[in-house]
DNA sequence: ACGCGATAATAATGCGCATTATGGTCTTGT
DNA sequence: ACAAGACCATAATGCGCATTATTATCGCGT
C-alpha cells in the first residue's frame, strides 16, 4: 500500500495552521499584504521538519508555479552510431550546473522517433510543460516546432548556435568560425598556400560557420578555397595529391586517423608531407586523440552555460542580447599535426 | 502573451457536451455504466480535431495514475574525478530502454552532496516521488535510507549487486565472482602458479565478489591468494618482483598503463615477464583500451535490463525472484597481455 | 398504467498547490 | 473614544483532468 504523500495540508494540520499559510512559508512570499508572524512560520518550518515534508512538483505545475526541473530535449534519436560520444560532454556540463543550482533534469526520451529524428511534435510539446523549462540540442528540421515554441512564451535555450526565426532564439553556441579562422592562420603563418577543407558541405550551422572561417581566412591571404568533399578516406588522400596541397583543415565527420593511414598508404605521412587540423572533435574514437592539432568546442562549458542561461530565462530576469546569443570561445589545441609545407614559397 | 493551451472544456463547448464526456471519449472507457453514444463520440473526435487539442500530462498526472516517468538517483557526485566515464554507459543502456518504453527519464541532480556524495534523505527521498519509480546507482551507506525505501513501496531497482536487507532489494548487477574466477583460470591454464591480486580491498560488493572469484580459482587449484594492496604503481610493481608473481589480476581502480610503465622501468615487460588481466574496465582512461585481456561489465545491458525490471514494478507485475536479483555475464576480452610464464613448471 | 432496467450524459469532486479575496485583532492618531 | 490603518491568518478559488455519483430519458414486459 504506497503511503500517500506529505502534503501541504499534513503540514498545516500539524503546525496548526491552514494549507494556504504553509505555502505561504514555503514560497517566501506575501503578496497583497499577507502578513505571517515569526512564530507561525517557525512552528510551519518545525512541522515540515517533522512531517519531512517535500512539495509534489507535479501539483506546483499544475497550480502555475515553478518546479525545479528543466528538461533537456535531443533532436537526434541517441542511438544508434555513437551519437552519445558527441551530446554526453554536454549533458555532463549541464548536469554540473544542475546541481549547482539544486534543479533536477528531465531528459525526454518518449518523444517519437521518426525518421532516426525525434519530433517535436503537438503532443510532443505537450509533454515539456512538465519542466519549468528547456534545452534543445540537436539539429532541427521543422521551423513551425520553432514557431510554436516561440508563440507559447514557454523558457528555452539552444545548445549550438541558431540563427533564425529573427534572431529571437536564445542559444548558447561555440564561435567556430573564429576558431577556423585561427586554424587556418596558423597554417598559412607556417609556409601553407595550398590549403584545403576536407568535410561534408551540408546546410547546417557547424559546416556553414566553419567554412566561412575557412573561407575568410584564405581570402584575407589573397588565396582561394579548395574543398575536398570525398567521403572515403583514400579518396581523399587521392584528391590531396591531385589538387597539390600541402595542408588540409579536417571537420569532425572525417577520421583523422583513417585520412593519416590512407596517405601513408601512398607514401605520405603527417605532418612531414601534408598538415592536418582537426575543426572540432571527431566524431569517432581516436586511438591517439591528444596528438592531433586543432580546436575543441567547449562542450561542456556550453552546457553549463546553457543550464544557466535558461534558469534565468524561467526566473524571469530581463536577459539582454549579448547573454542570449553567447557564442563561446573554443580552445586551440597545439598538437603535433603541423609542419612547414615541403615545398614552401619563399615569404 | 502566452496563448492559453486548448483544454477538455474548450473542446467540450464546441462539440456541445460536457468536460467529463470528452475526458470519456479520450479514455475510451466507460466505468461503473457511462455510456457515449456514437453520434456524440464522432461530434467530440470532430471536436477534438478542430480545436487540435492534445492532453496536458501534468493536470493528467495530478488527477491520479503513472506519469511515464522513472528517475535515476546517483549516490557518487558526479563530479569531478571522472566518474562520468563510469556511469556514462549505464545512463545510455538506460536512455535506450526508456526510449523503446516511450517514457522520460529524470535525473535527480538537485540532491544535496554530502562529503562528496549524494545523500537521500528524508526530503531528497520526497522528491522521488515525481517519478513513478527509481533506478538506484553506486556505493550507498546508510541503511536506514534503504529500510526508509522498502517500507514506502516505492518501485525502485539498484543497477549493482546488493545483498542486503533480507534480500528484498531487487538489482540488476554483474556476475564478478565468475568472471574473474574465469580470468585467474585462464592465467592458470596458461601455467602461472604464482597470482597475485592487485588491488584495495574493500568491502563493497564488487570488491568483495572479485577477491571472491579470485580466491576460489586458486583455491581450486590448490594454490593460495596472494594480495598486492599498493597503491602507487612502482610499489606494485616492487611487490610483484618481490613476491616473484607472474601474473596479476588487476582492479579496476588501479591503472594499468601505470604498472605497465612502472613494470618495464625495472625491466620488465607485459606479458614477456608478467602477465596481466583486467577484472573489469579500468577507471582510467587508456591510451591503447583493446590491448589489455580481462573482462568488461555489461553496463549498458545493466542499464536497460534494470529499466525494463522497474517498469515491470511499477505496473504491478508480480516478479519472481530470478528476475528480482539479476547477474548478467561479464564478457571475456582476449587481449594481448597474457603469456606463459618465462619460469613455467613442468605440467 | 406502472415500474424496472438499460441507455446517455452531466454534475460534482478531488488531486496538491499558488494565489486572491476576506475576516478578524491590535495598534495608532486625533 | 473611534475610525484608520497595520498585522495575522484563513477561506475560497482554480489549474486541467479522471472518476464517481447523479439525473434524465426511453423501451419494454406485465
Amino acid at each position: 500500500m504506497p503511503k500517500r504523500r506529505t502534503t501541504q495540508a499534513d503540514v498545516a494540520a500539524v503546525a496548526g495552521v491552514s494549507q494556504a499559510t504553509v505555502s505561504f512559508v514555503l514560497n517566501d512570499r506575501r503578496p497583497a499584504g499577507v502578513h505571517i508572524s515569526a512564530d507561525t512560520r517557525q512552528r510551519v518550518l518545525d512541522a515540515i521538519r517533522i512531517t519531512g515534508y517535500s512539495a509534489n512538483p507535479v501539483a506546483q505545475r499544475l497550480a502555475g508555479g515553478r518546479n525545479q526541473i528543466l528538461g533537456v530535449f535531443t533532436y537526434e534519436a541517441t542511438f544508434p552510431g555513437g551519437g552519445r560520444d558527441f551530446y554526453g560532454p554536454f549533458l555532463v556540463g549541464v548536469e554540473h550546473a544542475a546541481e549547482q543550482l539544486g534543479i533536477d533534469i528531465l531528459l525526454f526520451t518518449s518523444a517519437r522517433v521518426v525518421d532516426g529524428r525525434r519530433r517535436l511534435t503537438r503532443d510532443g510539446w505537450q509533454r515539456l510543460g512538465i519542466a519549468d523549462g528547456c534545452l534543445l540540442l540537436g539539429q532541427h528540421e521543422d521551423r513551425s516546432e520553432l514557431q510554436h515554441l516561440l508563440d507559447t512564451n514557454y523558457p528555452f535555450v539552444f545548445i549550438g548556435k541558431r540563427v533564425s526565426e529573427g534572431g529571437r532564439l536564445p542559444y548558447v553556441g561555440a564561435d567556430y568560425v573564429s576558431a577556423t579562422r585561427r586554424a587556418v592562420e596558423r597554417l598559412l603563418e607556417a609556409g601553407h598556400r595550398r590549403v584545403g577543407y576536407a568535410g561534408d558541405m551540408g546546410s547546417d550551422q557547424p559546416t556553414t560557420d566553419r567554412w566561412a572561417g575557412y573561407r575568410d581566412a584564405l581570402r584575407a591571404a589573397g588565396l582561394g578555397a579548395r574543398l575536398v568533399p570525398e567521403d572515403d578516406p583514400d579518396a581523399v588522400a587521392a584528391a590531396i595529391v591531385e589538387q597539390g596541397l600541402t595542408a588540409v583543415v579536417l571537420a569532425p565527420e572525417r577520421d583523422p586517423e583513417e585520412l593519416h593511414d590512407a596517405l601513408r598508404r601512398r607514401g605520405l605521412e603527417v605532418p612531414r608531407d601534408v598538415s592536418v587540423v582537426l575543426l572540432g572533435q571527431p566524431h569517432h574514437r581516436l586511438r591517439r586523440p591528444q596528438e592531433w592539432s586543432g580546436f575543441v568546442i567547449p562542450r561542456e562549458q556550453m552546457g553549463a552555460r546553457a543550464l544557466l542561461l535558461l534558469s534565468r530565462l524561467v526566473a524571469g530576469d530581463e536577459v539582454a542580447d549579448p547573454d542570449l546569443h553567447r557564442l563561446l570561445e573554443c580552445t586551440d589545441v597545439e598538437g603535433a599535426t603541423v609542419a612547414p609545407p615541403v615545398t614552401a614559397l619563399a615569404p
